[in-house]
Parts: C-alpha cells; sequence; structure tokens
DNA sequence: ACCTCTTTGTTCAGAACTAAACAAAGAATA
DNA sequence: TATTCTTTGTTTAGTTCTGAACAAAGAGGT
C-alpha cells in the first residue's frame, strides 16, 4: 500500500502549469531553462504530472540543430479561476481556463457606497461561482481600485469606493471558502500584461492606466512592486501644478485633477465645448468630429501626461510603457501633445523607450485580476502568502481527489 | 587521505560571514532565520566554518525565555576590501574590514577627461592595493556617477565625467587580476546604507542625493532597482519647469538643472548674494549669516524638492526617504521650504513617511562601494554575477589556501 | 523544589535536487 | 553515405538541505 507518488514539492510542480498556461507549449528542456532547474527533474516532475493527468504530450515537434523536442502542453481540464472586477457602480465577472482563456463572463450592478455592500458582493459572487464548469476551480481573484495590504489579505482601502480598512480578502475566503486574491486593479492589469500581452517580452514594464483616475503598476524584473504599504503606482497623485485644481485626494494640481476624466469634462464644458450635462463620450466625440477645442483639452492633457511620465522613465527605466485604460478610446488625440512632450523630455539615452497603447474592455480588467490565481505559483511563497499556498492545494489535490490510488 | 569538508555550498557559506559582517554578532537561530534555512545545516555550515577559523564562539550569551544563545562573531581577519569613488577630478579609495570597518583611506587628485584616464586610474588604484594589510583582499568596489549595465561587467556612460562605454570593470579586474564590482554611486550608498545605516530597519527606501547632481538609489524588498539598463534613479532628470534653464543632459527644465549646485549658484550671483567667482560655499555661508535671499535660494530648492520627491513617494510607497549628499550641508536652509511642500503634496495615507537627513563625506562613499563587494554574497548570483562568483571563491578559498591540508 | 514552557542547538533518516554520463534523434558537413 | 555536431531527454549516483525528534539550558510559576 501506499504507493501514492508522495507529492513532489508543490512549487515546482505548479511552477510548470502556471508556465505552460501563461506561455504555451514547452518541451521539457525550455521548462527546465525558464524555471532554472536541471533537466533531470524535469523528467521526473512531467512523469508524475503526466501520469496524473494534468499534462498531456503533444505529437508536434519542431526539430531545430538537435534532437526534436516532444512538446507537454496542458490538459485544459486542470482548473479554473475566477477574476473579478469592482468598482464604484459595477462589478464584472470573468471565468477563465487555466490557459488564461475566457469561458463565460458576466457583469452585474453594485453600489460599494451601500451598508451591505460586503454581502452584496458576496451574494453575486457566490452566484456567480455556482454557475461554474466542470473543470476544479483554483480560486477567486478581485481587482480592486485602491491600495492592498502587503500580504494579500485582502485589506483595502479605497479612496475612490470610500473604503477604509475593509477586510475583503478574508470575509470572501471565510464566506465562499475558496482562494482569494485581492490586489490593486492596476496591478492586476499589470500581471495579466506579463502573462499574455506584451509583458511577455519584458521583465521591466510599466502600465499606465487612463480614465477615471490615473494609475500605473510597475513591473520590475517580472514583478510587481508594491512598495512598503502596498501602495506603489499611484501616479495619479504625482503633484504637477502648483495651486491647481482641487483633488479628490485633497490636494491641489494632482495629475489625476487635471488630466483625470472629471477634468476633462469640466475643461469641456467650461470652454463651451459640450454642454453643461455631457460627459466624456461628447467631449472624444467632438473630437473626433474636428472640434478644434475639444482636440486641444486632449493633446494638452497628452502633454501633462506625457512630461510626467518621462519623469517615471527617468526614475524607474522600464523598457517599455504601456498606457491602458477606458481613456485609450481618445489616444489618437491624447498622442498629439504626448509624444513630443514625452520624447523632448527624456534624456537623450532614454529617448527609445518603447509606448504600446491598448485598447482593452472591461472584462480584460477582470481576466487581469484571475491571472491573480493563475499567477500565484509563480510567485515563491513570497507574495500571495497564504493564499498562494491554497491555491497550489487545490492544483494538486486535484490529481488525489482522495486518499492514494491503489496501483 | 582527502578528509578535506567537500566545500559546502559557497553561497551560504559567504551569506553566513557577510551576514555577520553586516548586522554584527547572531546566535545559529538568528542566522538560520536570517538566511532562510533550516537549523539543521546552519549547525553544519557554522561547525565548518568555525573549524576553518572565519568564525569564533563568543562567550557571550543573553538568554531571554529560553536556552540562552551561544553568539558567533567573525575573525575579522577572515577578509577585506577596497572601496573606490570616482569623480571628475579625483578619486577616494577605501580599504575596510569584512565588517565594515574602515582600516585606511586615501584620496588622490584624478582628470576623468584625460585620454589616459583609464590607466591613470589603474595606476592610483594598483598602488593603494599594494598598501593594504594582512587579510585576504576579496575585491575591489567602485562607485561611479553613471549608468552601470546590468550584470555589473562594468561598462559605464557617464555625461557627469563625459565617458561613454567605457569598459572600466573589465580593465580594472584584467590589469589588478582581482574581482572588480562596478556600480553607479547613489546605488552603492543606497547599499551602504541597507548594511550600515538606517537601511538596516528597512527593506523600501529611497536614498536621494543633492549636490552638483540630484540622484536616487531605490532599494526594494532589500535589493536595489536598476530597471532594464541599469540606469534606474536618474531622478535629477525629471522635467519640472516647462521652459525651464538648460540642463547638461540638453533638456530644459530638468530637477537638477533647476536645484543642482551649479543652477543655485548662478541664482545667488544673479541676485548678488555672492560674487562671480564664489561658489556654493560662499552661498551657504550667506545664508548661515541670516542673509535673506540666501536662504531663500535655498528654501526655494527645498519647495521643489519636496513637490517632486512626493510624486516619487507616490510611485514608490518607501518607508523612508534618505536625504544625502554634499548638499546637505545647507539642509536647514533647504528644509525650511522641503518640509511644507513636501507634506502638503503627499496624500494623508503617505503624510507619515520619514525623511532622514544625513551628512556623509567623501570617504562614505567609498566605503559604499567597498560595501558592494561585501554585499555581493547575498544577492542570488544574480546581480553581480561572474565577479559576485569570485569574491565568493576567494572567501571560501582562504580556508583552504593550497591543496586539502590533512587531520 | 518541582513542573511546565520556551528557545537553542544537535543528530539522523530521508526528501529534493543536481551533475555527469549516456542514449536518442535529427541537422550539417565532408 | 558516413562523420560530426547539436539538442533533447533519461538514468544513476551522490550532494544539499529539511523535518522531526531530542537533548540542553534557562525562565516562570506553584
Amino acid at each position: 500500500m501506499a504507493n501514492r507518488p508522495q507529492a513532489r514539492t508543490d512549487v515546482n510542480r505548479s511552477a510548470i502549469l502556471a508556465r505552460l498556461g501563461a506561455h504555451g507549449p514547452a518541451s521539457r528542456a525550455d521548462l527546465a531553462r525558464a524555471l532554472n532547474v536541471s533537466p533531470a527533474l524535469m523528467t521526473q516532475l512531467t512523469k508524475d504530472l503526466l501520469s496524473e493527468g494534468l499534462l498531456r504530450e503533444l505529437e508536434h515537434s519542431p526539430s531545430q540543430g538537435g534532437r526534436p523536442a516532444r512538446m507537454l502542453g496542458l490538459m485544459s481540464t486542470a482548473g479554473r479561476a475566477i477574476g473579478v472586477k469592482v468598482v464604484a457602480d459595477h462589478v464584472a465577472f470573468v471565468d477563465v481556463g487555466i490557459d488564461g482563456t475566457v469561458v463565460r463572463s458576466a457583469s452585474e450592478p453594485f453600489d460599494a457606497s451601500a451598508s451591505t455592500f460586503l454581502a452584496d458582493l458576496t451574494g453575486l459572487l457566490r452566484r456567480f461561482v455556482a454557475g461554474g464548469g466542470s473543470a476544479p476551480l483554483l480560486g477567486v481573484g478581485v481587482g480592486v481600485p485602491g491600495s492592498v495590504d502587503r500580504q494579500a489579505n485582502g485589506l483595502v482601502d479605497s479612496t475612490q469606493m470610500g473604503w477604509r480598512q475593509v477586510p475583503l480578502g478574508s470575509t470572501l475566503q471565510r464566506e465562499l471558502n475558496l482562494p482569494v486574491i485581492v490586489e490593486n486593479n492596476v496591478n492586476a492589469l499589470a500581471i495579466a500584461e506579463r502573462l499574455y500581452g506584451v509583458g511577455r517580452l519584458h521583465e521591466n514594464f510599466l502600465v499606465v492606466t487612463i480614465g477615471t483616475g490615473i494609475g500605473a503598476g510597475i513591473m520590475v524584473d517580472g514583478v510587481v512592486l508594491r512598495g512598503s504599504g502596498g501602495g506603489a503606482g499611484e501616479v495619479g497623485h504625482i503633484p504637477v501644478e502648483v495651486d491647481g485644481p482641487l483633488c479628490t485626494c485633497g490636494n491641489h494640481g494632482c495629475l489625476e485633477s487635471i488630466i483625470g476624466e472629471a477634468a476633462l469634462v469640466r475643461l469641456g464644458r467650461g470652454r463651451g465645448v459640450i454642454g453643461e450635462h455631457s460627459g466624456i463620450a461628447a467631449l472624444r466625440g467632438a473630437a473626433d468630429s474636428g472640434n478644434a477645442e475639444a482636440t486641444r483639452i486632449f493633446s494638452e492633457a497628452g502633454h501633462v501626461l506625457g512630461r510626467t511620465l518621462a519623469g517615471i522613465v527617468h526614475t524607474l527605466d522600464p523598457e517599455i510603457v504601456i498606457v491602458l485604460g477606458e481613456g485609450t478610446a481618445a489616444w489618437s488625440h491624447w498622442s498629439f501633445g504626448f509624444e513630443p512632450a514625452f520624447r523632448s523630455s527624456l534624456i537623450p539615452s532614454r529617448r527609445g523607450v518603447a509606448v504600446a497603447v491598448e485598447t482593452w474592455q472591461d472584462e480584460s480588467w477582470a481576466q487581469g485580476a484571475a491571472a491573480l490565481v493563475l499567477a500565484t505559483p509563480f510567485d515563491a511563497e513570497d507574495m500571495a502568502g497564504d493564499q498562494g499556498r491554497l491555491v497550489r492545494e487545490r492544483l494538486v489535490e486535484q490529481a488525489f481527489p482522495q486518499a492514494g490510488a491503489g496501483a
């Protein structure tokens, strides 16, 4: 009895799965190099995973100069994760496979300022989870606009939603009985970019979101920079203009108070471009149809953003800057001011920094949150802490639902 | 024959030595916790190191609630490192013991713009090395104002000294036949702060130097943030003022062009506070003796620095900001503008960030460079790469100068 | 004085991993 | 076509490290 393969180190096992999920099929040799272990060990680990049905051997074999590689791929039934994007007035859910593909999604109204918001959110999430597919659910990732304490206990501070020290993570864990990983939404986006987007090719990059607020996710050597209190990336409150407009944070002249959505709308109304009750869509429409004052508003915003980002680039030296968020819908107008200001504010040796602009949807934010769960196996026990361990456990348990199945 | 203890993993061995050097004596249990290995292994490793004469057991035993700890200390003869600070017009050397104490120091004139600067520097360094003590020399750390390529090969770009792609590291290695680690001087200071200064208590902090230039060293989770090209921390070129004064980088309105030493002196002359041929010392003197215009110049500089640093704090969320450099001699005048500007530009939750001002000497910069060598064993093979391995080797060889000494 | 609790440090079996040799399978080359 | 080279993947032997049990040495209470 007890011929159970004595579960190898879970970290390595799940790192293999996560790697395959994020980067697609790979050979044993590739994996050994990527995860920095010996080929010998990789043979062992993959043998186990194959016999457990988590991996499968693909016939495919490229062959380039030497023995052709036998590619390994994930069994798509190995697991899935749920991602949640929480904002002030609604919640978006996605259910993604272990390979990052969206299986299912939904969006529900939600009032973050209601006194029952925690129970409301739990209920909505519980309903979405209940409608799930057959693959085992590894965990839930939640992206929120605000800062989250380091250990991903899920203690949330959010000025945007009026939350102070809300125990979002622990509450959801208890209620749902699932691993829950809570993270700032821009950081979640940065992780998604690292796994599935432009960031796959870069270890050091900056994700900047423009929209209601201005935020940044900072990726350094492949991991998110959180700072001492989980509050890194609050670039929306970089002081830009002395005695500038009042910001939601109480200060004057923050970046966000000048180029945030509210500020642009206010300018549009003030300069008579749009009506007193029109919003950002109208302003963008005006610019699209050639209104000079409207394009100027966006271009000026681009100018301010360009100068400020140049400063951040000098501070952090990223390989690439990725601009995201609802605001990118009007990027063609922003860029008019952004490009010259950004380039001319950089020191010569840094002037070649790439800038990529992407238009992601609401769903993408939630996908970023799901990526938190799928990415946890990567972080060496540190970041996601307890919840990360739980995700790993579920990923491994999956092979041996009960006790050891005899030979 | 061959009863040689079969040298255990060098990384762990030298990590123990480096840890003891940086933090003073510690018990085996302390070390095991700090270096994240099992107590069992620590027993093994320290047994070897003790028998090799690199460590010694201290009688001292605090005892607090349980069995009293047997402290371990370094044999001060285990090794030493040389630190070099290179600037445009001179070079400073220090010779420090493995515990970070300065044994010997020197300063020599040097012309970074001479065509023979590489040979000159080699010669000066060779002479200083020759005058060394008895402890084995582990390596040489060099701090330069400029950016150094990632692998610490020592390829230097420095606008301040007019160097482009100077192979400083490889040249010195070849000529001196010693491990050489080259690093940006502010980063070196940050490492020194981490080992010996305020940074011992913090994993996330910012070192800001004010003087000729303005620079920053960024410590994240205990390691220096270098960025993609080793150019992180160039905060001197953050754009501050549209159409501001011309900067050495060719742009206008960089932070450095407004509050760098040259800018302050120019203001002082322009406003008639000091003569056309007086320098920063005269300006500081004027402020010290109460000249209102002089104090205003420093205070305005403090104001600009405060606002800009607030932006960096929002971006990185450090626990503490440490201000250093020659400029701190006049800090009492800077702070008049700095404090209110800094605090009022921070979002409420960040307003408590600590600021420490230290006045370090030329020698401290060189000590920071030496710290590079003593700190290498910490970085897990990554940063200092080849040179780090060499330092480790020398630290280990030291116990077995030749082949295995019989029983 | 005696028991319990806490912390340090050691020993030993066994797990996790690596290094090195080798087998497999094709490309490049003569 | 045979030879060499390159890369993948496996096997085996051995090293590094951990976990768990235990001994040592004191503090704190009863």
